[in-house]
DNA sequence: CCAAAACGTGAATCGGAGT
DNA sequence: CACTCCGATTCACGTTTTG
């Protein structure tokens, strides 16, 4: 998939970003929100404290590559509070970021930062959401009304859930993601390959299988009581980011909270800009962030997907003389067979045209890879001509 | 938690059930849905044919126990069809019934059934839903507008999911399930004990690892085509009604299709009512569950589901930190060397992919067991990583 | 007759560059 | 924008055919 380098506006905020990550920032001067000025450079790298929607309504449009937003999940707990069958109670959420009057408001809310973040994302951008069944149904409903596209719900499943302490219903053992590009016409970023790879050679499902943020990586205050209600785990947010974006990119986050979205994406040489209410949290993520350190560009770089190589015609094969004009290929079980013409088209009987077109008229397929499909007898045994265009890829100014 | 046994209306069809499951049921006499007349008894065990919202408000009040329903999933599919890496043609859903103009049109289809089954419900019943990220936020937000009770949503992981051919998203693993009860007060079934104790002593999770209905267990017609494109495992509805119902309930469903709830219900003793608009689909069902008989009240008792063997990807090894990104692994004789990405990939001098792949090329192989081949150093010794993945398996869930 | 290989298939929102 | 062409792309099962 190929990366959405056309953007205009997000090249040159790409462009402003030296090698090593670091970057000139537009300086951040403690003024309110509202008196802010609109920021002539992206403010890479930054937490942007106030209200997500006003802050990202200053962003210049069609400025980031991703979003990733782990909004309020409007849970709706008794006034009573969740007691464990020792009595000891819950620690839950209970905080007023996460009041809502009803539904309706909550609709009102979601649609509203979903508009503004779909402004500042550039045409090819995707935008992820976590959520659970308290929340996701309406988020998901205003996403596909506002024209996002979806690609993939994700199941998280946790490894280690809290039980469900009365009995009452199933363990709530997942939270979901949804993943959408900004309109279904969007060339987003998917590195397949990379994925696969580190999947055992199988495409990675939609269901990941992920321990919840625990231990050591947990933030914590000098009481050692958690910072925040609902710190994601870093794994959760690295597995996204390296799916959805390139190093370079710029990853927005409107509710940035304790900011595990700016500290993997800083750890994966991504950029990331967060809008965050509270300043205690944004507190706590800047110091958190602060002591991240960038993995090597080396550990970082991706393979190349197969479809960005160079596309070296048959024309060049048959040139370098891999192939030579004249001679027979056949398909792997010698059940057909074609002779190759001097302009790198085969023929068979009247028949002529490209590897590919030939392929699919012998076995009477719509279309057929060439490639892959004929073979060349090389020493008595049979070589894919697709072992000669690798050839010549290794070979410099090919 | 206490079953409905308060509720009039259903105590009442209910002590109408002889002990074999079979029922004197109301006389269905071919009429067309309109001039059916209002039934004075429950169609127990019967097959209304029509319109699913038609069927239901003719239906009296609190009636039902449990409503389970597959509706459309308004896939919205490109014209061109999908052809899979071999050429073949991916056999789509194009079927009538899924086709909507909008989605403000599916929404007021999905608001309309789930106002007409809550009417029938029972004031203790529960709803069970099954749909995917095309249509599953749309019904979860009309369930709430609509004063249900979401109790949980439940993630069907498939073991054998159709992959994605084009390697532009993630394989589309699961379908999601929701479970609401008809009100936020309803005293709802749930039998936890049993579920808990035919899952190895663990509460039973959120996420339920199931085959596809394939094989013997799929309809087919005399050519050996598949009757229903969409037909569900057994095993899926099984889990919701042996978790939600209570032998001898009644559990509606107003888009019965070839009879999957049907099927079920009377293996379990539970009794159904179905509503199909196809009447071809409803013959089949209606063959199927002729051939079903009533498992033994003692049998009924234990009916479980198994758990999986879980297989854990090389990237979730590293993502719970067992092995560091920009870590170097060795082989036992420390003869090769390479590093570890932040994706799961291995990688050495410029050569990068999967464990195996990597292990295979350091050697000169054409296959590799990288769980194996590979080990890290931890306090001056080389432990493989696959005892990474056993302590990983350890974990309740994976 | 048995083992191995080949084949069929499942709720799918599944290109992109060049002309 | 429409059209052409290159050429990349699949996992787990169950069933059927082949050796």
């Amino acid at each position: 998939m190929a990366s959405p380098r056309t953007a205009v506006v997000g090249a040159t905020a790409r462009n402003q970003v030296s090698r090593t990550g670091r970057i000139a920032s537009a300086p951040r001067m403690g003024l309110a929100p509202s008196v802010q000025r609109l920021p002539k450079t992206l403010p890479l790298d930054e937490i942007l404290i106030g209200d997500c929607i006003a802050a990202m309504d200053r962003l210049p449009a069609s400025s980031v590559d991703c979003v990733f937003a782990d909004p309020p999940y409007n849970l709706q707990l008794g006034e009573a509070g969740l007691t464990r069958p020792d009595q000891s109670m819950v620690d839950a959420v209970d905080d007023d970021w996460d009041k809502f009057s009803s539904f309706s408001a909550y609709d009102d809310f979601t649609r509203a930062w979903l508009k503004s973040a779909r402004r500042v994302m550039k045409p090819n951008a995707t935008l992820w959401v976590i959520g659970s069944y308290h929340n996701i149904f309406r988020v998901g409903s205003a996403l596909q009304d506002l024209g996002y596209w979806i690609l993939n719900d994700i199941v998280w499943r946790k490894a280690n859930p809290m039980p469900n302490f009365r009995g009452k219903r199933f363990t709530n053992a997942h939270e979901t993601l949804i993943w959408a590009s900004r309109a279904p016409e969007s060339k987003y970023t998917f590195h397949y390959d990379a994925l696969k790879a580190g999947n055992e050679d199988l495409q990675m499902r939609s269901d990941w299988f992920i321990p919840l943020c625990t231990g050591e990586e947990r933030l914590k205050d000098e009481a050692g009581r958690k910072v925040h209600p609902t710190q994601k785990p870093e794994a959760l947010l690295a597995r996204t980011l390296l799916a959805a974006t390139n190093p370079g990119d710029v990853v927005l986050d409107p509710f940035f909270g304790t900011g595990t979205t700016g500290a993997v994406a800083k750890r994966l040489g991504r950029h990331f800009i967060g809008c965050e209410r509270d300043p205690t949290y944004a507190a706590a993520a800047r110091a958190r962030i602060a002591g991240i350190e960038t993995l090597s560009s080396a550990s970082l770089a991706l393979a190349t997907p197969k479809r960005a190589e160079p596309r070296i015609p048959f024309l060049s094969v048959v040139e370098a003389g891999h192939v030579r004009a004249g001679e027979t290929l056949t398909d792997e079980r010698r059940r057909f067979r074609a002779t190759v013409r001097p302009d790198g088209q085969l023929s068979i009987g009247p028949a002529m045209g490209s590897i590919h077109k030939v392929g699919a008229l012998v076995q009477g397929l719509p279309a057929c890879n060439g490639w892959t499909f004929w073979h060349a007898e090389r020493g008595g045994r049979l070589v894919c001509i697709d072992d000669f265009r690798t050839q010549m890829r290794g070979q410099p100014g090919a």
